[in-house]
DNA sequence: ATTTCTTTCCTACAATTGTAGTATAATCTC
DNA sequence: GAGATTATACTACAATTGTAGGAAAGAAAT
């Protein structure tokens, strides 16, 4: 519940890993973050102990001294709540406010606002 | 540019006032703020100053001692900074995919669809 | 004019966050 | 099996953030 809103951006980093792998080893999230972030392994080895604390991330086995670490938080439900709590502080919880902000700066293709309509007419039919 | 995406959660509830009344004294904003917060006026006068430091807010002209305070960053630039990095940290840059979240969870009215559809049928029409 | 109130400006301080160093202890290499 | 490696646990430390206290100086009240 209040998880979710704890997990920090660089946090988030990890956990989309984790989330990717299903589960996995420090090393993997290591390897998995090097491309991205220019980050010492210690960093890393930090930042899944604290979402371990947060209660995010869980130990799901060791093996050896290697531990492996599944998502307690979904990915949806971090997305969820995240959303959820923007569209209220920004735009008076009204979707439509916000899909109007996107339209009015054009920062949307063509080819998307198509898509979004097949997608509420679809939704408008059988929802 | 970067000052908005250094706008804190707190700062941000007083931007709000400020973008409402356009131009603010301090008591003024404490005054706003009363209702919803319970602040200590000094809180208050530490986040405006905090806010004229990053740029986010200026003195416009000053009676007195009383300091008049405006926007410089708008309403509309801090939602769409804040809306476009949601979308692209978590819907990779897909605004169907953040509609399809909501829509999946059902946290959205028919009501609200409809509104929708509306919208963006308007957009495809003339947009 | 003296006291009081208020607005600013500056300082403070704990919690969180990004970023890592140390110590320890378990494994792999030879 | 001794040394090198490495995963983890614990500690560190500066910057940011929420939350406010104190000093100074102008304005309002009497």
């Amino acid at each position: 519940m209040d998880t979710i809103s704890k997990i920090t951006d660089a946090e988030y980093k990890v956990m989309r890993v984790v989330w990717q792998l299903q589960e996995a080893t420090s090393a993997q999230i290591i390897q998995a973050l090097e491309s991205t972030e220019s980050w010492d392994p210690k960093t890393i080895y930090t930042l899944i102990s604290r979402l371990v604390n947060k209660g995010a991330l869980e130990i799901l086995r060791t093996q050896g001294r290697t531990h492996y670490y599944g998502a307690v938080v979904t990915q949806e439900d971090y997305r969820r709540h995240v959303s959820s709590s923007l569209l209220e502080r920004l735009y008076g919880n009204s979707l439509k406010n916000l899909v109007a902000c996107f339209l009015k700066e054009q920062s949307i293709s063509q080819e998307e606002i198509s898509q979004l309509r097949r997608l509420l007419d679809e939704e408008d039919s059988h929802g």
